[in-house]
DNA sequence: TGTTCGTTTCCATAAGTCTCGAAATATGCG
DNA sequence: CGCATATTTCGAGACTTATGGAAACGAACA
């Protein structure tokens, strides 16, 4: 995700919806394995039509990717992207003074169950 | 700020605007000296009416507070607020696995000018 | 190849948001 | 009190978003 105004814009619309939020807070926690559409529909009870809609939105925003797996598609989180859009609240944080760590979530923690090592 | 998805809802609905993105970050680096809404309406360059509207916006989110000042009214950003937020997401990531810190910013950290101290 | 299953696209409707001019509301000054 | 200043509220118009049923699409299994 960029960090320019726009896309941050756009990332912070993209989770503010109650759906939307919930639906990207269940990809965070399943890790890498992601969740299948279908799951997520059922998990938020709302219709597939409506899920698309809310899968295109956080994907547009860059916040979710899309993977096959046989007839699923598996949606996981991007972890890149909500370090990038915290981090960005942050460095504006204190009138740019240093007050936090950069990305406290890297890349390699996308793999919540287990201590971040590797 | 609660921290129940429907706050951070509406913190973050609040945020995904430009306007008020751009007008939050202005009240956040200008700490507690705050900005009234007649400068704020001038920087962003849009008509009163329009700000005010955001203004209301984002109080009604709990991210900024009102103050008076002779004639004018001083806005200022609620640091507590914008840390919860933080926290909330940070919270939920890596599956809940401590991996960030909780309030980088703290209460003190209001007076960005100068180092935390109060 | 045909069928089934998972997901998306299309469509319409309902609801919410952004914008800004004009009028109304406070506060303060003389 | 009366006038000037600062900001908000009101009202209307254009635009965007959320929702869900029905149909279309695509991949996989037999």
């Amino acid at each position: 995700m960029e960090t320019n105004t726009e896309s941050i814009v756009e990332a912070l619309g993209a989770l503010a919806q109650e759906n939307r939020l919930t639906l990207f807070r269940m990809l965070i926690q399943a890790g890498n394995a992601g969740l299948a559409a279908g799951a997520i529909a059922q998990a938020l009870g709302i219709p597939n039509s409506s899920l698309s809609f809310h899968l295109a939105h956080l994907t547009r925003a860059g916040l979710i990717r899309q993977r096959r797996d046989g007839r699923s598609l598996i949606y996981t989180a991007d972890y890149e992207a909500m370090n990038a859009l915290v981090g960005f609240l942050m460095e504006n944080c204190c009138g740019g003074a240093a007050c936090a760590p950069e990305a406290p979530c890297g890349e390699d923690a996308a793999q919540p169950q287990r201590k971040v090592s590797a």
